[in-house]
DNA sequence: AAGGTTGATGCAACCGATTGCAGACCTAGC
DNA sequence: GCTAGGTCTGCAATCGGTTGCATCAACCTT
């Protein structure tokens, strides 16, 4: 036996597929009495509506694409759920794709998908012209689409601020890879909080945000003569890899050194020393951008950015230098 | 100006539709030299196939759901990044829904999926009869769908036969919830390889995979007077809560007692001590997932289970008993 | 009572492809 | 020279809904 079909319905409670169709989309264009009817004989023939039909009339796909760099990396998973919890109730499906696995070109096709949310700062501009798109956490210099950002200057500022607060007159700063929106961003911050605070320039170490090169920065810093005491690093999981290597030559944090970290990724937390961070809301970004999608394919967006706040997290990394 | 659909190509090519729809989809059966007429009308309109038509036509939808119980979780991403890299080069797009705010049903239907991969096994059986499905990781009671599984009996006795390998005798065990396939399953595997090894019953302890059970585990074990010397804990991030909460008291791992978590979570390596533990190939559960529903979409699978290999990685968080 | 509304419903075209069937043409075989 | 077989192509139905427009009855106005 068939799938039944909105034919099947119409027959069965004597109106026309026009009817049924409506009494679907639009109760109240229904009288009652009819509406009772069709309820009836979709109940008895236990129809459901084929939603690839409807779409295909619609020239929509009820889907959202969120574009990741790497979906195995709990930073973007937990943007993703935040996109999910907004993208759901508003009956939009998420798809997923892995620009490391997926070529991006094949969802810039209005057949796939009715708008892109896109996490991966390197995927190219051209792409994404075609269909309605929200960029987080890092913008794509040439497109002209919303985002759903951080102040990441003012951010690392808070960092600083926090060293000069406690006492720490000698920062040193690990930076992303050089030329990088985010890594330029949290530099200027890093040097302008520290100048406005009377301190020396930041001493450099450029890294790549990975754990690798957090222990590569480990190295360098016990290799200086005149060590900074307040290290503040652009990336997480770099600070993981710099604690860790410092613990492995006895150096005691923050006994030692004061350590800051950026985007208070969860194992974090559960550091020994925990390590005091800069959050980024990762949920809600992932909300505001799903929203501001639905916006602007409900037509009602204003183009701007959305800067959400960060938080700077105090943990057991951070102490008044001795 | 419109997308071009087929009809323009057809007339610029000056063919019918049904031969431009033939030179796309078999080649073959259409004659060189038209052939090559229309791919210049493709270029020169710039034509693009529409997906949603061809699979109303076909009556497939071209996506595949993956039905997680919490995106954020780092745990299920892995899984995720697996599955994504192998139905991506398929041709299939991969849909996400967290079940905490999506309700299941919607991607029962055929016009939303081909076939469903389930992480979660809380699904209730009933949803997911209806297309083809494969579950990871749990085991669905009273669903006959192929799953992609560990051993998780031989995987808790791997970890007790490393406790009595160092020397350790009196061992517990902290459970998930009970009830859970997993929980019993590791829960049967430990008393086993205990027993198989002359040790005494292991302490039990109930918890429920959260860092939060782990902490409460690490109270219990506090106030015990005859304390285990080797824990083994059913998840890692309750191992993490235990040993965190541990610490606290001035309790040394594996100083004063060896842990060994199950997961192995990424996190986990960068914890101190790093933590010893049982690895669930993730990544390959996904891609195994993948690919056993990809064969029964094409109509040659056996319906068994596939039991993918664990490994116990040993970092510091055990050592010999003192 | 004629004309104007309003509300409910049906007709049929349409979204954009795919494909079974049949016709046109060509070649080879006898 | 005629037919069988093969290749290439087009016609038109189909996938399963949606919706502009037309129709018609009932009700309202004046």
């Amino acid at each position: 036996m068939n799938r039944p079909r909105i034919t099947d319905v119409a027959r069965l409670a004597g109106v026309s597929t026009a009817t049924v169709s409506r009494a679907l989309s639009r109760p109240e264009r229904v009288s009652a009495e009819t509406r009772a009817t069709i309820e009836r004989a979709i109940a008895e023939t236990g129809y459901r509506l084929n939603h690839a039909a409807r779409n295909l009339r619609h020239q929509r796909t009820g889907s959202i694409v969120a574009l990741v760099p790497n979906l195995a990396n709990p930073y973007f998973s937990q943007i993703l759920s935040g996109i999910a919890t907004v993208l759901s109730p508003a009956g939009y499906n998420l798809l997923v794709a892995d620009t490391r696995t997926t070529n991006p070109l094949r969802y810039a096709d209005p057949s796939h998908a009715d708008g892109l949310i896109v996490l991966d700062g390197s995927v190219p501009p051209s792409v994404l012209i075609e269909r309605p798109t929200v960029v987080v956490s890092e913008q794509i210099p040439g497109l002209s689409a919303p985002g759903v950002l951080i102040d990441n200057e003012a951010a690392a500022a808070m960092a600083v601020t926090h060293f000069a607060d406690l006492g720490h007159r000698k920062i040193g700063h690990v930076t992303g890879p050089r030329g990088n929106v985010l890594t330029e961003q949290r530099l200027a911050g890093t040097e302008r909080a520290a100048s406005a605070r009377g301190l020396p320039a930041p001493v450099l170490i450029e890294g790549d945000f990975s754990l690798a090169s957090g222990r590569r920065a480990a190295q360098a810093w016990l290799e200086m003569t005149d060590r900074p005491t307040g290290m503040f690093l652009a990336s997480d999981e770099m600070a993981c890899g710099f604690i860790g290597e410092l613990q492995r030559h006895g150096i005691g944090v923050p006994r030692d050194v004061s350590v800051i970290g950026f985007d208070d990724i969860e194992m974090v937390e559960h550091l020994t020393p925990g390590l005091t961070t800069i959050r980024q809301p990762r949920g809600a970004m992932g909300c505001v951008s799903a929203e501001r999608l639905l916006a602007i394919l409900n037509g009602n967006d204003d183009e701007s950015d959305t800067i959400l706040p960060v938080e700077l997290i105090l943990r057991a990394s951070t102490a008044i230098p001795r």
